[in-house]
Formats: C-alpha cells, structure tokens, sequence
RNA sequence: GUGGAUAUAGUUCAGUUGGUUAGAACACCAGUUUGUGGCACUGGGGGUCGCCGGUUCGAAUCCGGUUAUCCACCCCA
C-alpha cells in the first residue's frame, strides 16, 4: 500500500473545523481590511536564506530544497512571510511605500521529526502589514490574532517581547554576549554553541541550570533605547486597555533572524510540548535584506493543525433529506432535487426505500428536514415532510 | 539529528507457558410481517497480526533487521 510521505497527513475527519477555521479567520482579516494574497509555495532558496537566516535550523537543515528542471535552486517555502515580502517588492509597492495589508492561508514545508503539534507539511494562516512604522499596527496586529483565537473560545497566554532596534539591539547584543562568555563554563553544550550562533537564542534555553546561571543575564528591556522603550510602554498600556492579557517575557526570543521591536508569542498549555499557536512580530528591516526600499512591516503567522484540537464546532442540523417509496416517484424527487439545491444543502437518497428506513438515514446524516415521495404523495404532487 | 515507547478489523483494544478456523466493544451495512428516526434486538461484511528474514513440526506470540507512528529533546507555527 502506498501511503502519504513521513509528516505529511490527509485532512479529512477534520476538514470541517480546518474549512471553518479558514473562513472564519478570513471574514476577521477581511473586517480588519487586510486582503487576500496567494504566493506560490515554491520559491527560489536564497530568499529565505537571506530573509529567515542562515543561521536558523529552518534554513540550515530543515528545507525541501532541490535543483529543478531548470537548473534553479528551489525550494518549498518553510514559512510564509518572506514569499509575502518578496511579492510586495517584486510588485514595487515597496518604492512609494504603499501601505499594504494581506492575509494568506496555505501549506508550509519543514523536513523535521514529526511529533504532537508537528508535522513536515502543515498549514498557516498569517497577516503582513507593510508600511506602517507605528506601534499602533503592532497593537492592531495583536489585537486581530486574539480576536481570531477568541473566536473559537480558544485559552491561550500571550507573552510580549520588544528585541530592541538598530540602535538598542547591538549595545545589548554586546554586553550580553560578555555576560554569556564569563559564564560559558557553567552553560551547556547547546548553549555554548548559540553565544556565537545566535546569543538570543541562550536566553530561550529550557535546561534548568542554564536558566539559573541566567539570572543576572543584562535583560533586553531595560537596555532599550528611548524610542523603543516608550513604543514598548504603548504597547502594554494599550493592551491593558482592550482587556488583551498578556505576560512580559523577555526571553521570548522569535526564532527567525529578521525581527526586531515588538516580539510577540500565543501559547497553550493544552497541547503538548509544540505549545507556540501563533507567533509575531515586527521586521521593519526585512524589505530592505531583500533588496526594496525600506518599509516597515508587522505580522504573525499562527499553526492550523496546532489550533484544530482547540477548536470546537458543536455538530447542528442543516438541510434536507429527499428520499423515495416508490420507483415511479424518481422523477418528481429528481425534479425538486434540482430545484431545491440552488438554495439548500441537499442529500438525495437515490434508493427506493421504506419510511422508517429513510428517516433513520436523515438522522443519521443530521438533516434537518425530511422530505418524502411515497405513492400517496405521487398521486397528489405533494411530499411528506418533517422537521428533525 | 538524539532518546524512550509502540505496531492485531474502520476505531479502541483482548489474545494464557508458541498449538485447531485470531476475538470483543464501538463504527459500518442489511433486516426486525406492509407509511414516522434516535433506543432495543437479529444477521452480515471486514484482518497476509506493519514489513523482511531467522528459530521451530508449528509463530500474532521467541530472536534479528527494517519501516512507520506516538512522546520528549532540539526547533518552531
């Protein structure tokens, strides 16, 4: 029997929450006025070495990258937002910095070991905002993801971040890289490695020793430059206001190389150790390593398949269930069949049947009404009907 | 990439110290004397016991390998 790749999976017993999911979130971005944009799922593989990192275990070990006919190196794309990027320059709004809004929804490709709440192909839905430097959009962002998320009665923690700029960020990134180096003896193998790789990265560990030796580690937010510090107060204050609740963390660490400022994660606890549902933030720089002008940007990408468990759709009634007594009826119920279904969900049962049979069926099918054909209802032009 | 666990029907699982034709529940399909569903009852279909090899008179059961799944590390959505 052939069957799917490793960490690839059909969707089929929960197709109706990934579909309502999908249109439910959609309709949100849509009131929100972000737009729908589609980008192909194949790209070219330097883009997201020059955009997610070559550091990253995304880009270093991670890609479905392979030489196509052509002779180009492609690859699947790992994620959502550099595609996205990629368009807004391509289509130039990047040299009269439009402001552009977009959603998208679509499969990702990671070569990673499968587990609970990973798979190699799974599915994001994601918004970019471009051109709005404030940090009012990141508010706006923040405040669209949970409004998502609210949506499908789904508890989450919030943990907010701000990684500092161009300004702030390389100060920091100096006094915590000595930090790290006076206590390289005490930390972990890992740990060692990422004070070179990616110093960030070190705060984020989950070894309880590293973390204790991390105590006195120079935090992000008490070294950030005047701007930043006050978007970051803005940015707590407004969410106090809304009523979002979130936590400071200032180990939240994005793992893609092109964040900066406001860093932001959706996390819960219900779902086994892969607990990131959707996570963001601003890459004001992104545009510019990818050769457009500058523009400022703001966006998260959350996990479909992460969210799916959380999500409930209470099962309900709809439509109609049409079904026949007699062979002759045939013709009327195929009538009224196409009729009804330019309107309604319809199920046509095509078997002659008994009545107690087809109303088991409709039941069975959750139909909310039953319409029947039987040799009284021929003679009449009529048809038996009940409501479930 | 590392570690641990698991693999028998569509699903969840039984299956004794190796021994007839591998079972149950649920699900599915059909029916229960003639036009009112859910309940109940009766019957039915469905498994090369993950795959390959070995031991044995005989393997779902023991051994080796392999693949996949699950959980965790790592990483991330």
């Amino acid at each position: 029997m052939i069957k799917a790749l490793r960490g690839m999976k059909d969707i089929i017993e929960d197709s109706d929450k990934f579909t309502y999911f999908i249109k439910k979130s959609s309709e949100i971005a849509e009131n929100f006025c972000f737009e729908y944009i589609e980008t192909p799922l194949l790209e070219e593989t330097r883009l997201f070495k020059r955009s997610v990192g070559e550091s990253s275990d995304i880009v270093n070990k991670e890609m479905y990258q392979f030489t196509d006919k052509g002779g180009n190196d492609v690859c699947l794309r790992p994620e959502g937002t550099a595609g996205v990027v990629r368009a807004y320059i391509e289509h130039k709004f990047d040299k009269l910095k439009t402001p552009k809004q977009w959603y998208y929804f679509g499969p990702m490709f990671r070569y990673e070991r499968p587990q609970k709440g990973r798979l190699r192909e799974f599915h994001q839905f994601g918004v970019e905002s471009f051109g709005e430097e404030s940090v009012y959009e990141d508010i706006k962002v923040i405040l669209l993801a949970s409004k998502i998320l609210d949506s499908f009665n789904i508890n989450y923690t919030l943990k907010i971040n701000s990684l500092g700029c161009d300004e702030c960020r390389p100060t920091y990134m100096n006094s915590l890289v000595s930090f790290l180096d006076e206590k390289k003896e005490n930390l972990c193998e890992d740990c060692q490695r990422r004070i070179t790789q990616n110093p960030l990265r070190v705060l984020d560990c989950k070894n309880e020793n590293c973390q204790n030796e991390l105590k006195t580690a120079p935090k992000i937010t008490y070294n950030l430059c005047e701007n930043c510090n006050k978007d970051f107060e803005i940015l707590q204050n407004e969410l106090k206001k809304l009523n979002i609740q979130f936590e400071v963390d200032t180990n939240l660490v994005r793992g893609l190389d092109y964040y900066n400022k406001t860093a932001f994660e959706f996390v819960s606890t219900e779902i086994g150790a892969q607990s990131a549902i959707c996570g963001g933030g601003r890459y004001d720089k992104l545009v510019e390593m990818l050769n457009g002008k500058p523009v400022p940007a703001v966006g998260f990408a959350m996990g479909i398949e992460r969210l799916l468990p959380l999500v409930n759709i209470e099962p309900k009634r709809e439509g109609i269930y049409l079904g026949i007594m007699t062979e002759d009826a045939r013709d009327m119920a195929l009538n009224k069949f196409n009729e009804l279904t330019n309107s309604n969900k319809v199920y046509f049962e095509n078997r002659v049947r008994k009545l107690n049979q087809h109303l088991k069926k409709a039941d069975k099918l959750n139909c909310k009404k039953v319409m029947i054909i039987g040799e009284d209802e021929l003679k009449n032009g009529t048809f038996w009907e009940k409501e479930l």
